[in-house]
DNA sequence: CAGAATCCACCGCGATACTG
DNA sequence: CAGTATCGCGGTGGATTCTG
């Protein structure tokens, strides 16, 4: 869940390495699925496929430490609860999207490299 | 070394999610010491301070694969060897300083929500 | 100098079961 | 429904030693 932010990754941001402590397997899949507004525990497992409860709580609270998403618990019986991304949240769609930019245009040029590996 | 190229993450890039492949300890700061042009295998080692060279082998080797980086291996006594940036790997640069610009701008908030997280 | 070979610690993540 | 509690595997990355 990208925890310790690396002390070394702190000073080195203004060298220019990304310190982007969004890395990890679900986090940039989570604040996709939070792009359009709130979403409900039960309803971010279902385009997550596959994810665990309790990875999605421990991806969730460490969002939520991070300030990237704001969590507000309803007690009503049956439980709700609901996770929105926060402004400091939706700052992070800004560089994913540039990933994805990147994806659009060479992915296809990486996977060629790859393939071309293996008969190496 | 960000081995397999998880096949979720490769349909899902057309959702938005980035799959770019840079997200582990090293790949981003290695590209950024081959920045401005070729270096040597012990050139590498100084300004990723604290890199094994078994580790250092094993990231070079994956950007080979990738087609990030090109490798060129001189049979002189003592060795020699040189490694550069591909076209391919140079477009890395962009969703790199993407998130460096991210960083720029909003570590500081980040930091504060983190700082005020332990106190709560 | 440029690695290769071993061994090992850590932890991210998954599987499963349980609860108010 | 919205989680918590255990358990455990696999893989990344570090430490150390050795070599052409």
């Amino acid at each position: 869940m990208t925890q310790p932010l690396d002390p070394a990754m702190f000073h080195e941001c203004r060298d220019g390495v990304m310190p982007l402590q969004i890395g990890d397997k679900w986090t940039a899949r989570i604040i996709r699925c939070l792009e359009d507004g709130p979403r409900r525990f039960s309803e971010l497992r279902i385009p997550l496929r596959g994810i665990t409860p309790k990875v999605l709580t421990e991806s969730l609270r460490a969002m939520e430490r991070d300030g990237f998403v704001r969590h507000t618990a309803y007690a009503e019986m049956p439980r709700r609860a609901e996770y929105e991304l926060t402004a400091l949240g939706r700052t992070l769609l800004e560089p994913m999207e540039a990933c994805c930019e990147w994806s659009r245009r060479h992915l296809p040029a990486f996977l060629d490299a790859r393939e071309s590996w293996s008969g190496s």
